[in-house]
DNA sequence: TCATCCCTTAACAATTTGATAATATGAAAC
DNA sequence: GTTTCATATTATCAAATTGTTAAGGGATGA
């Protein structure tokens, strides 16, 4: 993972402990930031707030299943791009079709060691994320994410940090809007606390530095970048 | 698959031809484009002049072995965007993570249930070609829940938030009546008390704005949405 | 050490949205 | 034909949201 990288978050859903403490230890390792739950409301309500990358469900478990946990999920549009992988005991054909016509990405069966786990991961946000490095066009808009450089209509301009990632992370998907929760949760991480007024200050310098007029202001939701 | 896709093209490399058949002609059931090869040389060569979209190998192959495809092609540039699965007997811890650390996307153990191979490749494609946005279609109107956006019968409208809840409510479930209570309670959580007027205001700003004849009056109950 | 730049916040202005009141309309009941 | 009831329509005001500017703390680098 590059070092500007904010690190992948990733939560586990298992009502066994033991299963919790194993995968968290060896995906910490990766470099991961991993968050655990011990039954599916507990997911829901963890993954609504803080939006990890990843989410390992296991099936089996009090309250709501893993299955309808994902079908939960991937109702909503911001999870639209959360990886989901089954881990589970159940080894039947059936289920493991449900579970990923559900929408997961994977479905993995316990026992599953630990080193294979950590490869399947990496291997789903290998894919995932390469379009996120390198350069972005869009238009007359060009993102160089390594030089931390953009030019527009032909002119290079250089933007702060924050400004750098939140031009970024809007212009890396055009048209969806972002709510707020998801560009602080983003570009500032789920720790760092900060009020609502610094994404507007934010978004204006980047309209003024870029003499920039895509990107549109979606009142009681968020900010969406479009040509 | 939608109708208006073009149908994804997936090579198959194994060298036992029953294998090969049975896999191509269920994947082809679900409206794959699907070719085959013998061995690894073969599997290059044809990749090479066609690139599909989705490479299924074999790793125990006469010549070159699927793992020594999976290096050379991620080798290349033009091959980055590639799906590579393996498919293999070898059901081995080390095999299968140098498997995915070679750049593949999935691993799978024969014998493997050709209904959930169909089921992983779905889900590969699913996830790489984002296709699965959170649009809401109903006749001439498309509800884009993603970036906040109503179009109909061509045009492009911008509601405000609450009006888009609302409409999206209903248009979720096209003749089913929404009673007061169930708008109230879905739109405006159940915390919020608001009087009864404040839905019909809201109903004819949506019938205003998009000059849009299907969101039907019950009496006494409530609104549906029917075209 | 000093100068500079970045980030955050405060403060106020500008704008939009949402809720309500007041009145109009239309259909059904009497 | 009138009354009654539920909803439609319009106008208005309060509240929520965002835009804008400026200022201060903290980091960074010369």
């Amino acid at each position: 993972m590059s070092i500007a990288t904010i690190a992948k978050k990733i939560l586990i859903a298992d009502d066994e402990p033991d299963i919790l403490e194993i995968i968290q230890y060896n995906l910490q390792l990766e470099g991961y930031e991993v968050f655990t739950a011990k039954n599916g409301n507990e997911a829901l309500d963890y993954a609504k707030k803080n939006q990890p990358d990843l989410i390992i469900l296991d099936i089996m478990m009090p309250g709501k299943n893993g299955i309808d946990v994902c079908n939960l999920l991937r109702l909503q549009p911001s999870f639209n791009d959360t990886l989901i992988i089954f881990l589970t005991a159940l080894s039947d054909e059936g289920t493991e079709i449900k579970g990923l016509e559900s929408g997961a990405d994977d479905y993995l069966t316990k026992p599953v060691s630990p080193k294979v786990l950590v490869s399947k991961v990496n291997a789903l946000f290998r894919r995932v994320t390469k379009e996120d490095t390198g350069i972005l066009q869009i238009g007359d808009l060009k993102i160089d994410r390594e030089k931390y450089i953009i030019n527009y209509q032909g002119k290079d301009s250089i933007l702060a940090r924050k400004e750098f990632e939140l031009l970024a992370l809007l212009a890396g998907k055009p048209g969806k809007v972002f709510l707020r929760n998801e560009i602080l949760n983003q570009v500032w991480g789920t720790e760092v606390i900060v009020g609502d007024r610094t994404i507007d200050v934010h978004i204006r310098k980047i309209r003024q530095k870029l003499n920039l007029d895509c990107i549109t202001t979606v009142k009681g939701v968020g900010y969406k970048f479009e040509l």
